[in-house]
This record gives C-alpha cells, structure tokens and sequence, in this order.
DNA sequence: TATTTTAAAGGACAAATGTCATGTTTTTTA
DNA sequence: TAAAAAACATGACATTTGTCCTTTAAAATA
C-alpha cells in the first residue's frame, strides 16, 4: 500500500464518480489516495477498522476464511465501490478479506473523522443505505441459491450472469478461485465443465469458455443470479 | 390480518420498544395496529412494498421460495424487529415471504408516508443502518457457513446458538422445519440427529432436543453461528 | 534453454446428501 | 371415539461432492 499524493488525481475521482453527491464541506481534506498493487490486503478478518474506503479504480475479491482453512469469494467489487459501510455505524471488526485483485486505486477517510464528519449529512447516510440494501439484496439471493442448487446450475447461473448479451465468451483467470467463487472443490467444478461440454453447452478453448448452447444453459441457471 | 383500534395498545408498543428513539413528531398517526394470526402471510415475494412494519408482539418466520418448490427459512424474526427497511430507499420488489408463525401485532406505517415524512429524520436513518448492517452481518455469516460446512456442523451450530446458556433444551416446533432452515432435507437431519444421538451429545425426548454433552456440541459447531 | 513451479485433467474411492417408498406414531378433526 | 391427516422414522438406492493421487500441460524462472 502507499499513499499518493497527487491532488488532482484525487479530485479527477471526486469528479468520476460524483463523490459530492454523497459528502460535502470540509470532508475532502481528510481524503487520502492509496495505491494497493495486485494480491495486497486492505482489510483483513478480525482486524479493527482504520478507514472507510471507495474503491474507484481496478478490482477487489471480497472472500471470507473458515476454520477449516477453506475459503469462500463472497463477490468481487469494482468502482465505484465502498468498503465500511457495514462498520460504519456498528462497531464490528472487520470480518471479510478484502484484496486488490490488480493495481488499484481507492480514496480512504479515517473512519472515526468519517462518522464525526457525517453525523448529521442526510444525503451519506442515504447512500450507506442504498449499498446495504443492495448488498443484502444481492447476498440473500446467492446465499439461497448456493445452498439448493446443485454446482451444476450454480455454475450455470454464474456464466449468464457474467455474460452480457453479446459476449459469448468468458476469461477464467483461474479455475481454483472459480471453484471457490462457487463454494465447491476444483475437482467437482471439473466434472461440471466436462458434463456441460459433452451435452454442447460449452467448450473449453485455451483460457476461455465459449458458450455453444445459450438457451440450455439459461435453462440449467434457472434465471438465478438475474 | 385484522387492524386493531385500540390506541392506548399501540401507545403501549411505542413506549415498550421506545420507537421515540428513531421516529417523531406526526408520523404517530399514521401507525396502524395489525394483527396478523399462526400462518397469515405479512409479506409475499414479488409483491409490491405498501407498509413499512415494526414487529411488537409474536413470532415470524422469512423465508425464500425457489422456482424447485424448495423452500429456505433464512431467519425469525421476534420483536423489535422492523420489515421493510431493504424496500426503504430503492425501490425493490419484496423478495421474501415473511408469515407469521402465531399470533402477532404489528405497527404498520404506509411506505410511501414513512420516507416522506422521515426523509430528513437522521435518528431514522442511523436506525435503519444500523439494521441493515446487523442483517447483513448474520447473513454474511451463515451464507458461508450453510455453504462450507456439512450439515453436522451446522446442526451443531443451531443448537448452540440457540441454546442461552442455562437452557439445555430445545422445543422444535417441527422437524421438516428445521431442516429447510438448515438448507436441507427431513432425511439428512434425522441421520444427523441419529449419529449425535449415538454418540450421546444430545437426547430426542417428545418433542424436545436434550443436550448431554455441550463440550462436544460446542467442538462440533466450530464457533459458528457465534 | 533447462529446470522448477503452477495449473489442469481425471481415476478411484469415500462421505454427504437427496429421493422415494413404506411403516409407525401422533395429532387433528369429523 | 373413530377416521383421517400430519409428523416421524428409516431402509434402499442414486446423485452430488470431496479427498487423495498421478499424469500431463503450461508458465515462470534461473
């Protein structure tokens, strides 16, 4: 992590992404830059929270690590994302992993100035709210999914949720990390992917998945996801 | 459901569960008194959002419906708990089904009335964060727990977390019940149920889970759930 | 380039879980 | 109280998934 001081940086992203919309006043000078490169760790399980962050530039992996050593990608972020919000106004530790996927960059606030700074701003809280909503949102309806479907729909459901309309292939960055995206081992994501490409619904070329039968897979998904 | 008048009632409920807190001024006239009897449904998934609800009195049960007629018990709820705060600002559908699972009274207040009338109340707002956070917490948790964790273990965990410390037995009002909140079927809860049994962790007598080894129990369910 | 490391593929077997069927017990209700 | 309905229990078998292991392919690095 280091910090970069370029103010007209920061400013270009205030400006990107509408930052004044949700804060206002003598809050932008308690914003710092930071710049995490690939695989670094901006929060870590159970650790107490220092800054609230918008992440406005690359890419996160939200995933969480159990007793038993295995690990679950609960989402990926991209900007504009917030990270905070849940320990926002409750004093939780932190109880997700939050990576840098590539080089990226995020506008941090301490978190005690952030809450001393906004505790009568109206338009924050609103937009705390609307990331909770939409997070909770989003969570119940995978974690429902994740637990009566089979892989083979799940897997399914993730491929046409991560297309979009046109595309037809999909990058697969890695297969280990797909498995675990989906809560299941990389042996079982294998027999899944041989049982689709043997019935056409897909085929596997280099590091690409390429979608043959669009309609059969939108049926195995189940419009899960949405 | 049937709407009481019975003003010093409701007056009662605000005072009990010290609703001043969060709400004020003349919002109090429009909060109607409902009262929803064993099995009446509150909320239902697509529906549209009409009244916001604090739960005062009873028992409810939320629950998702999957397109393969499973069903997933995500939590219940016991009061003060509050239904409408995800559908609050964006302007979701409902997306679970929320029924009453005896006898309960409810303060219901117009959606639309609610966010006019609070759209500048910051105690509201702080309110409805911090339960959206809590929501957000608890399901973040037993998402990944449902997902990695066999059912053994999550039996466990349920036991333990809800079982107060003194109390050493558990009432279950119905055994498929259990296991759809469990995310699974009557047939594996009971093989799970026969093997503590065996291993005389815990006893079925009538109707209720008796626990013998709580050490054991504890082992078993790994601190999850917390 | 040669060597080492990492990712991928899949066989073999075991564990976890689901579905179906059938019999028993308990509860509800006519 | 007798009949019907609901809940409970469990065997048999199939499916899903995990673990472990070996081989091969690809990528990284000295």
């Amino acid at each position: 992590m280091k910090r970069i001081y370029d103010e007209k940086l920061l400013n270009n992203y205030i400006e990107m992404f509408r930052i004044y919309n949700y804060l206002d006043g003598d809050i932008y000078e308690d914003m710092n830059l930071f710049k995490y490169e690939k695989g670094e760790v901006i929060y870590k399980e159970n650790d107490k929270i220092n800054y609230f962050y918008f992440l406005v530039k690359g890419r996160l992996k939200i995933y969480t690590l159990q007793e038993n050593g295995k690990k679950l990608l609960l989402r990926f972020n991209k900007p504009l994302a917030i990270l905070g919000d849940l320990e926002y106004l409750n004093n939780y530790t932190i109880k997700t992993n939050v990576e840098s996927l590539d080089s990226s960059l995020l506008i941090g606030i301490d978190i005690n100035v952030l809450r001393e700074k906004t505790k009568d701003n109206i338009k924050f809280y609103r937009f705390i709210i609307k990331n909770l909503s939409h997070k909770l949102y989003t969570i119940s309806n995978s974690s429902s999914i994740n637990l009566l479907y089979p892989v083979k729909n799940r897997f399914a459901s993730y491929l046409v949720s991560v297309l979009d309309g046109t595309k037809k292939e999909i990058m697969t960055s890695n297969y280990i990390e797909l498995a675990n995206l989906l809560g299941t081992s990389y042996r079982q994501l294998n027999r899944v992917i041989n049982d689709l490409t043997k019935k056409g619904i897909i085929i596997k070329e280099n590091k690409e998945i390429k979608i043959i039968d669009y309609n059969k897979l939108k049926t195995l998904s189940k419009g899960l996801y949405k």
